[in-house]
DNA sequence: TATGAATGAGACTTCATTCAT
DNA sequence: AATGAATGAAGTCTCATTCAT
């Protein structure tokens, strides 16, 4: 695991800031370059091709995620702690990563070579965490058997990506802890009166 | 409200069936119109640019669609049944539109023109049907005051959309009734045991 | 058989002249296009690729040349009058098309799709004529049964090929009546003493 | 005339091999440098440039070619023998060195600056001693005086070649013997009965 | 209502080559 | 004797779009 050299990290330096500004497909290669202050053909010694320059940024952003978001969980003992950790730290990741969000909530998900790609893992290893504390949460009686994880699981993501997903789309604030909050007590307690 | 020519009746088509297998950025307008039998020039008679035609197709799917979920709801009388009404036609028809789902959940999100476009409105008013039940059951008290009908909505919202997300992008088969029915007694009774 | 438009047919006119003086390998589509006086996109509207557009024009002059070598033969009775009106016409044709004469002796030789390409079928059939005057030579009794006449027909073209290659390549004068003579009585008497 | 340094024979041997399978303009300097297990970067110690790898490569091959050929046709005392022992052995090495052969009879045809290389000087060596065993042959009056020599000897190599030729672009047999009793006889008596 | 012809603009990518170490 | 890092210079090709008819 050596050290990346100059050009290889300026050159993801240079697309992660453009993210900022403008969607992958309408930065060009040429700007990723001149923003890098090296040669386009650079890009191409270190990157098979503008995809999986993308790739490869992703894999380590969301690497970088992961572990964020696992150190906090592993700080709880409960399973509804850990499970408030996680969609706290999640909402708190997209609202303060914008363009991590967008690329993840938004880019990569037309992209089907994406789903064969390393970073993809990072996606699962993502999604696996919250599995296994609800999982851990029914064998700890700490949560209903009904219904089944896998389908819970789904809920769960869907809620924080959806809550965010406007915010990010129209670059409006996240409050993170009050959607926590809902997001948590609704899916406790459910909405039946 | 005349009927369509003919040549744009032909162009639409092509382009929704196009969009069966391919994404609608690789989909190229020579490609559109050769499937429809036409020049690439009468595209642009009647469609600003290839964007509009996507939105104009958008907007043609979503009525129906709305119309459907539409009647579906009000064919019910509880905040409870229509409630359940809403979310089975909702996975139904994702799960049977593969196309207008693709486009929806995955394709306009990234074209921020679209969220000024006119089947943008038709997302809102689905989005609203959604709230009204909501507001409704508070009112009826079937349905708990926290947490607010707002992040109800995008949480049930984003559950239909992440359940079904997935079964979208690798084809595979979406089973409504299923989902449906845990996704419901999930927002009913929460998971605390 | 529709004229091509004017656009296709000045982009051939200018790859042809441009082949006077460079390869075909060092001729940049940009340089095609502006002899032309169209855009490079034009370029690709009616050829497939750079490597067609040219398959197109050798097909084209290909079969000026095989009309032109086919009525001269015809113009003859006996198998010898017209494997000498063969040997002459095609030497005759590389020394005042040496556009043509460098393209078939040595561009496409080295391009594998050449040989599954339209224009191959021309080459075939020039190669044709000839095997069929040996083969008429040989039933008229005007040539000995031996060596057949599949060797023989690649010996002649050998021969006019080898001839005529190095006057091409250095841009030297061909003399098509003497060399005619020379490969005619060598072909036709031997060198043996 | 010291030995190569080890990094200087592995470049040649990773072009040798590589043409095999590609053509020379096709193969790129990073692949030859893999295949070699060098860097890109020694090639530019080693040779002025791609093209004079080739050539050095050609030198060396065409060095062999030659020395095989002549100690052949030293062995024979009539012209007559020499002559079918070149024919005989420039078709067999053809035949067995394809990538020898790619490269002579295809490759270098289309580099003007092959014409002032070392390596030309090889060709010409060869091209002469098919030239000296023809005058020789009038000399002892083994063969006729018509057509001269200079003739005759590109009407013999063009035979060989083009005979060759398609046998080396499309991979197929060369039944070396045979090909020479027939162009040998062809040569020798003339096809007129 | 529809088309044939043409284009503007730039995108991604390739590759031989150099130079400091 | 050899390499790691970087580049210059093009090059082919794509695609949405326009306009005269």
């Amino acid at each position: 695991m050596k050290k990346d050299p100059p050009g290889k990290i300026k050159i993801k330096e240079s697309l992660r800031s453009l993210l900022k500004t403008k969607d992958f497909d309408s930065i060009t290669t040429s700007e990723i370059a001149s923003g890098a202050g090296v040669t386009e053909a650079l890009i191409y010694k270190y990157f098979k091709d503008k995809q999986h320059l993308l790739y490869e940024l992703v894999a380590e952003m969301f690497d970088e995620v992961n572990r964020l978001i696992k150190s906090e969980v592993d700080n709880k003992e409960s399973a509804k702690d850990k499970l408030k950790a996680f969609v706290f730290s999640s909402i708190d990741t997209y609202s303060r990563e914008r363009v991590f969000a967008k690329i993840i909530l938004i880019e990569v998900r037309r992209m089907p070579a994406f789903f064969q790609s390393k970073p993809y893992q990072s996606v699962r290893e993502y999604s696996r965490l919250l599995f296994d504390i609800l999982a851990m949460g029914i064998k700890t009686n700490e949560f209903k058997k009904e219904p089944e994880p896998k389908i819970l699981r789904d809920m769960i993501l869907g809620s924080i990506e959806h809550t965010c997903l406007w915010g990010i789309i129209f670059s409006k604030k996240i409050d993170a802890d009050q959607i926590t909050d809902q997001i948590f007590s609704a899916v406790l307690n459910g909405i039946k009166l």
